[in-house]
DNA sequence: CAAAGTCTTGCAATCGATTGCGTTAGTTTC
DNA sequence: GAAACTAACGCAATCGATTGCAAGACTTTG
């Protein structure tokens, strides 16, 4: 509403001067300082909303030896050429940039191969930066650790691996991969293949909640059943053919992600192979397409916009320098359609 | 590499002392200024590099009344629920993200639902960054007008309608939407729809060009065969069942987008159509997924990284001081299988 | 009434870099 | 050899806010 009036203020000084008080009572007055009486305080503050005065944060962030600025570095690995469209990240991006907003931080989003993620030391990503998130760990636990020891404020989207330096927020992975493999057990299937790489730990979790499944079926995992292709979608496909076509059995496929599922299915279906009535395949984000697919996606929900919140409040919680512990996000199973339920 | 010797340098003042220079001659060296001489300029670059030195960007800014940042504002319908998972923006905001990292700017990512974009005035996405990249124009083209009256340096991903005083970058909507729909006549199709909300220039534009298409065959766009749904899917779902089960003849059509597009799909297959065999679909955008879905999705291609950086190129120009014209992107068809080809 | 507190507020240094202007030393010109 | 330049560099103000310390105005206490 701000009804503005004739004279410009474009510092505190300029605010100061009008309300006829010092620099220092208005910078007081402003941040709420107990020690202003009340009426000065009010009438500070009153005079800067009618005059649409904010006041200018980069000075303040300089005063303060701050930036107000957290990175975010999606981890990439350009082998395996996963990149950022996959719906997933942007979802969680979306979720940082609220929860960042709402505490008045700014965003800078970078991605780093992972071969020099350590690179990043020597880069405005961690030097000009308060905080500094990670989506995806890749097989960088090594370097990620190197930099959490130089005492910066880091928080990693990923696997609680052993002996990190880190505070990790995860997806409950073994969980996801035991959910969607039991249900496709309860539903009869038992020649039950796992499509994805496990090159990260993420996934290998996943994987050993699948090989988990399977166990208590009296089932192992059989190696020829296991697909350890990147995200890349081309490959996944031609080995998918392959697979099938040299008559290794197959009546299921737990799949590492969404993307992954409905590549899948458009393989098998491409094959002659239906879905979910000759194999059964279950997907892993649900990614909003996974319900609109054909059949619709059964897949593992995690949510992954809170996961965005949590991430940043773990980053800001560490600002403030208290002790922030790993968080694991609960998942869900979502049966759809191409699992052979629904 | 930077060798790193026992002095710590936190500023400009710490490098001056150590070169025994003052600190101005010690900014204007690492600032190559031409006053200062060959022999001092490579000494104290040298010296910033081997202690591993580089300059505070903060205080930088703040004394140069700039903030390195640039935000980029993300239009969302809430209304309409288009949100920022579809695929197509990630792609966008990678190619932003990279080239303006190549420029050393910084990201601030917001995303404004679509009544109070002059609310963003008020705002640090506007106060406290250099310049503004706004994602799709929605219906708000008379509010964008009015931030760009106040001098903001902007741009705007959208459709370069009349009488605007802000920069545009665009796909050939017209292009697009024409060069699919002539690929289904020529396949032979008539009974062509057109699917997705015309609420938008850009869509509206794409509309035109499928108009256009249609004409040059004698036939007109029969109302009953335009679906104005908004993204949203499950009201897309719904409006395409009551439309094929009352009758209306349809054996192709003209999607918005390839989310739409896919959706559509389904839909068409659950009620026992096939694509494209009954009903011929064309997408738009060439999300990753479009190549394996099932049929493949013909579609039309944007190079959307790229507008990201034409985007990028286009508010530090006017950062500049320079006239920056609007720039229009050539999109292409993208031939597969949905559409009866292939 | 003087001494001792309270409350409020102001003074001035400070964060780290940039830059107009002045100064010094060296060079050229006549 | 003095005047006039030129090249290279230093001085100090400046950007806009924060904050330790001091000081002024009152109030309370003995």
């Amino acid at each position: 509403m701000a009804k503005p009036t004739d004279t410009k203020i474009a510092n505190l000084q300029d605010l100061a001067d009008l309300a006829g008080v010092s620099r220092a009572t208005a910078s007081r007055a402003l941040n709420d300082n107990p020690v202003i009486s009340e009426k000065t305080r009010e009438k500070l503050q009153a005079l800067a909303k009618s005059h649409g005065y904010s006041i200018n944060q980069k000075a303040r962030d300089f005063r303060l030896q701050r930036t107000s600025v957290i990175s975010v570095v999606f981890m990439l690995d350009i082998a395996s050429e996963q990149h950022m469209s996959d719906p997933f990240f942007l979802d969680m991006l979306g979720g940082i940039a609220d929860a960042l907003a709402e505490h008045n931080y700014d965003l800078l989003l970078a991605h780093a191969p992972v071969e020099d993620v350590l690179e990043l030391r020597n880069n405005r990503v961690m030097q000009q930066s308060d905080g500094t998130i990670f989506i995806g760990q890749a097989q960088q636990h090594g370097q990620l650790n190197e930099l959490a020891e130089d005492d910066t404020n880091m928080v990693v989207w990923g696997y609680p691996v052993r002996d990190k330096s880190y505070v990790v927020v995860s997806g409950d992975n073994a969980g996801g991969g035991y959910a969607s493999t039991k249900h496709l057990l309860e539903l009869g299937r038992r020649q039950i293949a796992f499509f994805g790489s496990v090159d990260n730990p993420e996934n290998a979790a996943r994987h050993e909640g699948y090989l988990k499944a399977l166990g208590e079926y009296g089932l192992d995992g059989n190696p020829e059943r296991m697909v350890d292709v990147p995200f890349e979608m081309h490959r996944a496909r031609e080995v998918i053919k392959e697979m099938v076509e040299s008559g290794i059995d197959l009546d299921a496929a737990v799949c590492v992600s969404d993307v992954v599922a409905l590549a899948t299915i458009s393989t098998l279906q491409e094959l002659g192979l239906e879905v979910p009535k000759d194999v059964a395949v279950v997907g892993y984000d649900d990614i909003s397409l996974a319900a609109y697919s054909n059949p619709p996606l059964t897949t593992i929900r995690q949510n992954i916009r809170h996961a965005g919140r949590i991430l940043v409040e773990s980053v800001l919680g560490q600002i403030q320098g208290e002790h922030v512990p790993d968080t694991m996000l609960a998942s869900e199973l979502v049966i759809r359609k191409s699992s052979g339920a629904g």
